[in-house]
DNA sequence: CTCCAATGTGAGGGTAGCCTCACATATCTG
DNA sequence: CAGATATGTGAGGCTACCCTCACATTGGAG
């Protein structure tokens, strides 16, 4: 009984051969969305950079989409724990070092992993699944961290707080484009300005 | 002297019967961004639904490109009319109802002009030169604005805070999007109090 | 009316990428 | 070793789109 359908495409693998080729793959994949974009990029590119056959990728990733899926899983899975590290240590910030962190943690991550860059710019234009589940998700962990350092406030302010915090997080990245270097740096010090005194307002009603 | 070259494509109409075909040709084509994205239409659908030939079609726009700039200059212009309405009405207004308008003006014409958000989107993988230059002078504005506003602010910091202030009219933009109503009716007035907040401290140092 | 430039046409050449398929090789199990 | 399953191959079918081109039609100027 195999865990897919019995078609030629789509299986997962496995053996070791197997399975070090699929992280051959990806590793091209994430390589090829980096340098040309998730849309310039063929799946005959791909297959050629890890040194497989077109047929090969296709017995594995039976879409470019799915190629992206499974990259995306894993900046999911990485992310989530960069949140959940946040989370621990939400007692101890006051106001500004949380500010400064929430701004800093997604911006951070997306300039160690270029390859969660192309692949966000490419689902930007028509919203996925998996796209829309890890902002859920992201807010879920917002809506965690606003109920430590706001404790007083409602439950049911809660999650318009966690969308205005999430907005200001991916401006904060929206930012890192800027030239130059200097007033891309002012700007970003005023962004987290704006969100500690948003944060301020929550926690003190 | 043809303001062109000689070539075939990219000819600017000279008579009335061109002019209306290229109205026509944009109307369609706006109207095709909106219903299937940019990058999904084709020349050959504009064409059609415009009930021009493909030939045509080419004869006024050397490249599906073209069509989308054409239509963003008519955007641009737009826009900036509106961001000197707004220059005028600042000096009497109080931080609450300036926040509210920066908060309402983009959001509102992306309401109000689908297709702008339908190129917007699109545009927003490879940025353009047109692009660029739009979101160079809306900071133009906004920095106009904060000068009014924040007579006392040193010129140097300006500049930043535009870029912050465009971020959140764009933050402003992507809560649109969310369901259900209320919670997002709730997430732009917070939105909004964030602004206010900001633009509060600016003016008061 | 005549002529010419502007406008209009749509079949089709050229290109490019997605994905399949028939078959080959590798690895495991007994 | 023998059978079974997983993995590997790449030529080519198929589709879709961009854009050109040779030619037709229109409308204004002289």
């Amino acid at each position: 009984m195999p865990s897919q359908n019995s078609s030629q495409s789509g299986r997962s693998p496995q053996r070791q051969r197997g399975r070090e080729r699929v992280a051959a793959l990806l590793s091209a994949a994430s390589a090829c969305f980096v340098e040309r974009g998730y849309d310039a990029t063929t799946m005959t590119e791909i297959a050629a950079r890890a040194g497989a056959s077109i047929g090969s990728l296709y017995q594995f990733f039976p879409t470019k989409e799915s190629v992206a899926e499974a990259l995306m899983l894993d900046h999911a899975e990485a992310l989530y724990a960069r949140m959940e590290r946040l989370l621990e240590h939400v007692p101890g910030w006051d106001t500004n070092e949380l500010a400064g962190r929430l701004i800093r943690t997604f911006a951070d991550y997306r300039k160690q992993h270029p390859s969660f860059v192309a692949l966000q710019e490419a689902t930007g234009s028509q919203p996925s699944l998996l796209g829309r589940t890890i902002r859920q998700r992201m807010r879920d962990y917002l809506c965690q961290i606003l109920a430590i350092h706001a404790p007083k406030l409602a439950a049911g302010d809660l999650r318009p707080a966690a969308m205005v915090v999430q907005q200001l997080m991916k401006a904060a990245t929206a930012l890192q484009n800027e030239q130059p270097a200097t007033l891309r740096q002012s700007a970003q010090t005023q962004l987290q300005r704006a969100l500690a005194l948003y944060l301020q307002e929550l926690a003190s009603e």
